[in-house]
DNA sequence: AATGATTATCGTATATTTGCGATGAACGAT
DNA sequence: ATCGTTCATCGCAAATATACGATAATCATT
């Protein structure tokens, strides 16, 4: 019982988070893109994916917001890339989870 | 731009799926419970997670249509166990993404 | 100062997710 | 036949996710 102070591990909560980021296929295929160029803009992964501009922008705000990916500003343009670090530890969190 | 007939591919669906399976923490709690004891039912894992019966009979469904686990029926128990088939797939496609 | 290019954000609509209590279904035991 | 146990499903509420067009923000160029 003793579900008053019960608390997820802190391993699946991050697992979770990361899990989260990587639900839906747009996301996916963001990813996936991005580690094979390494300089890409927004405008090259819009006209990677079959929806809006603006919903473009959203997934990879959560990508951002998960961590997975950083952007750099050069204006006008903003440059994506695969945040390195973050990657390492989603793929030993998913490795040692399986 | 063509994006008349685009279509996500294959495996970023199902990965998208196995994802989104692993997106909350319970249903990771769940899974890992499974997959160190090997006779538990619905009423084990009710006790081992915070939320209601109810609701852990949902997390259960959604395990079940993901393929990650099974259910069988002893009445009035039902016992789950992973479903090692498609675990390892899954492992696989996260392995292959990473 | 006005324009153009690029991207983020806002507002909105719809769908999905998450959670709960209550109810229903299945079946063994009394 | 009724009761108790176990689990799934229903109905509901609240929150989150997904998508879009329109608008705003940024800054270099004209």
């Amino acid at each position: 019982m003793e579900k008053e102070g019960f608390k997820y591990q802190e391993d699946h909560l991050k697992l979770a988070r990361f899990a989260k980021a990587l639900s839906h296929p747009a996301r996916l295929h963001i990813l996936k893109f991005l580690s094979c160029c390494d300089r890409c803009y927004t405008g090259n992964i819009v006209d990677e994916l079959p929806i809006a501009q603006s919903s473009v922008s959203q997934h990879l705000k959560e990508l951002k917001e998960a961590g997975l990916i950083q952007g750099t500003i050069e204006t006008p343009k903003v440059y994506y890339c695969i945040d390195k670090e973050n990657w390492k530890l989603a793929k030993e969190l998913f490795k040692e989870f399986f």
